[in-house]
DNA sequence: CCGGTGATGCCCT
DNA sequence: GGGCATCACCGGT
């Protein structure tokens, strides 16, 4: 069992997107400490089609190409930011979009942020749990074993189990199974009653 | 509960 | 200029 951010570089990309289910994000960004546990990932490689890092090797792009355990995060539909951790080995594109956390530490602070009350839909999307978090494109390239952004290596809880099935809102390579989530968690984005064993 | 749609700006062609 | 790894709101059911 694989315990440390360096590890990501090591394993394919649908394996990294996997085992990061569980792991655990804590920002202190604006002051606030908040956190949660990771329980929703989709990954993306340069060979895929989906992927930003398809044919595109720029200057956006360019820290999916880097060293894993930092963060790619890009702004989308003129309002959004999602975020991504890099992963697999430098020179290779790949990364994993972070689509849901479980609500931990600053349950209050995200309710702010996200001007919204209700707990499950605080952060069961990729730009909801940015949002939450204060996470912005000033991130980007960040490297995610420091403050003000850490991630923390870490498993599921006994009894939890894991559902693999194709990734949400992409209009290329809609059959790969590149998207993972904690079974029967209420804190996945709300797409998620696929019927995958 | 569900599907449709407008918001809004950056990136790449 | 087209499309986008999204979200919230609206109206019908």
């Amino acid at each position: 069992m694989s315990l440390l951010i360096d590890d990501l570089q090591n394993i394919d990309v649908a394996t990294a997107t996997k085992m990061l289910l569980g792991w655990q994000i804590i920002s202190t960004i604006n002051g606030q400490r908040i956190s949660g546990r990771i329980v929703e990932t989709e990954g993306y490689h340069q060979d895929d089609s989906a992927s930003h890092s398809f044919k595109h090797r720029t200057p956006r792009t360019e820290v999916m190409f880097g060293p894993a355990g930092h963060a790619y995060v890009y702004f989308t539909y003129g309002m959004h930011y999602c975020l991504n951790v890099v992963t697999g080995p430098e020179g290779r594109g790949e990364a994993v979009l972070i689509r849901a956390i479980e609500p931990i530490e600053g349950i209050d602070s995200m309710k702010k942020n996200r001007k919204k009350a209700d707990l499950t839909t605080l952060t069961n999307g990729p730009a909801k749990l940015c949002q939450a978090l204060s996470i912005n494109t000033a991130l980007t390239k960040h490297d995610l074993r420091k403050k003000p952004l850490l991630l923390i290596p870490d498993v599921l809880q006994k009894g939890e189990s894991i559902v693999q099935t194709t990734r949400i809102g992409i209009s290329q390579a809609k059959d790969a199974l590149l998207r993972f989530y904690v079974k029967d968690s209420q804190f996945v984005s709300k797409y998620s009653d696929e019927k995958s064993k």
